[in-house]
DNA sequence: AAGGGATGCGCAAACGATTTCGCTTAAAGT
DNA sequence: ACTTTAAGCGAAATCGTTTGCGCATCCCTT
């Protein structure tokens, strides 16, 4: 059996509420009996039962993480793990605790939301994707729990807080990259647009060949799911009759892969077709060729989120903030100027 | 405020006790009264307070997991991302929580995990690497928590549980099939020795060697630290008078780091120089060309060091058993036959 | 009809903190 | 010298569960 504050106390010679007051440092106690107290805590090895005082505070210090199908991709990508350093690291400048869901379904994940917040073992929640149908917001934002998202939330946008990119802009951007490179065909390829990510970036990329009065090929867009591979959608796109001469993919590992497929046709890489990808992990940098790549400040997206999430449990707001971070491009070496013939 | 069991007691008429066993479903509640009280916990929208429940059953259902530096290696490498998978999945479905250590440096971390074990937030932590001179291992034993550790823990290892590769031989059995490939002169680049993984490969490496009867070069040992670049460590090994012709790295970043590098000096893998690396992580196959790797099944060293865990949290053994995960060689294209002159 | 299990629940004491009040005691004001 | 006032601390309630023990009640025995 542990010692507790009672212990501290009879030992001290003082209530256990002063050893309490003790612990967080009243200023209604005297030097003298702290330091006696303290001395004593010390000898005895007394060490605090956190969940003690969880249930009279009602305050967990502990935030919640909500990843995608951890099976899938969550943990595969290295955006997760990225943002949960970001957000980690604010954690533990602010003593909160991370909790993470376990759950490989949809509905297994919503299952350990409903727990984390039901149990009340969190003070808060950051959802680390934004995907059409997905119950945990709703679940959430009607729950009352502070919660962030990391990503444009799907619907009423003003009552519930995100940090994301502007990712609109950034596909536009990076589109408008190769076009000034002087490429006329380029596809994108991305995930299912489900994923609001992916949906921003297909219009961004469409966007820009609007600007820039370019056709709009739909045999140039691509979404990936698992059930696809991604050696027959290269295959698809690159056999037409009318190649594109650049990619816009919607992150690194596609780059990657896209990369390999491309390979195995023969087919050069900056050469022949060039690739942008978006964000910028350190695969991106590692690739043959390194990838130019859309740095989304991955880290920083969960560093604020941590940050908002955290404000926002300690004094509640009645407005929602959301807060873009912005984009930078990274140029390496797969993309290169067409050749003019 | 929340409804709690007593509300419920009193609503359905019964004692906050009967409600309590209702929950637990004890056999000492007739089907009569068990139906009438989840109805009545139904209408309420009653949820189990979790923290109520850990103050006094003592078991938080809950395990720690102590990753090392998060900044510099942990999160970069999809080694963590994928142990963390596999001890998410056992967890999920055992019904354990997770909470994960956020400190950044040695230090922090060791705190995190005093603060989780002293204050009963965890019922068993896993360790995921294996570290000389570190003191979170030595503070766990002496604590009396249950933990597991992957990798081979430095030191007693009959007191600590673990589970782990056979990493020497698995470094013999790479190094090994380079050298049935014709190579006589394979270097060796792994991290600091100080983690017990890297040493074990090393060992393993210059056994095989050994073995062999081929001289152990020097200069062809390398260790990395975040103080030194990639692109160094490869020039001063190709640019020896008698560069080696075969790689042992000991992990995927590694060796797309290595072909990154190599493709600088234009030197060709595998036609002039091969490549086998460890982990068989996501991005060996995704290299150009994609990395033979040793798959050391990451995932089930995570799902193994949880199902660990858990049996000794349940009922704890006087033996601390240790499991060995299989290695396997995943063969792909970055390793070729040395050419006979 | 009395004794003897089962069976089904309730009482109340934990678990280890925090916190609201209120009680001393001593210093200060008049 | 007597009331005020503030400083320093303690008593006890509270947070939401679980659980050991005990008390009825009911059905069987004999």
């Amino acid at each position: 059996m542990a010692v507790t504050i009672k212990d501290v106390a009879r030992e001290a010679n003082v209530a256990p509420s002063t050893v309490s007051r003790v612990i967080s440092d009243s200023p209604r106690i005297s030097e003298k009996t702290k330091r006696k107290v303290r001395k004593v805590m010390e000898e005895m090895g007394y060490h605090l039962n956190h969940n003690a005082r969880v249930l009279v505070q009602k305050s967990t210090q502990t935030i919640g993480i909500v990843m995608k199908n951890s099976t899938s991709a969550s943990l595969h990508d290295p955006f997760f793990p990225e943002v949960l350093r970001g957000i980690s690291a604010l954690c533990h400048q602010q003593e909160y605790n991370i909790s993470i869901t376990t759950g490989e379904s949809e509905e297994a994940i919503f299952q350990d939301v409903v727990k984390m917040v039901q149990g009340k073992r969190v003070d808060g929640l950051i959802v680390s994707y934004s995907k059409k149908d997905d119950k945990v917001v709703p679940f959430l934002v009607q729950s009352g729990i502070p919660f962030v998202v990391v990503g444009k939330p799907i619907g009423k946008a003003n009552e519930i807080m995100s940090v994301d990119n502007d990712n609109i802009r950034a596909a536009r951007e990076a589109t408008e990259f190769l076009i000034q490179l002087g490429h006329k065909k380029v596809a994108f390829i991305g995930e299912q647009p489900q994923f609001e990510v992916a949906a921003a970036r297909r219009t961004g990329y469409m966007e820009a060949l609007r600007l820039n009065d370019l056709e709009i090929e739909p045999a140039y867009i691509k979404s990936l799911d698992k059930t696809v591979l991604m050696k027959e959608t290269v295959d698809e796109v690159m056999d037409l009759p009318n190649p594109p001469t650049g990619f816009v993919v919607t992150d690194d590992i596609t780059g990657l892969n896209l990369l390999l497929c491309l390979r195995e046709k023969n087919i050069k890489v900056p050469d022949d077709v060039s690739i942008i990808s978006f964000n910028n992990t350190f695969i991106a940098q590692l690739a043959t060729p390194p990838l130019t790549s859309i740095d989304t400040q991955i880290y920083q997206l969960g560093y604020e989120s941590a940050k908002c999430l955290i404000e926002e449990i300690k004094n509640p707001s009645m407005f929602k903030k959301s807060v873009i971070i912005p984009t930078i491009i990274v140029e390496r070496e797969s993309c290169m100027a067409i050749k003019v013939k």
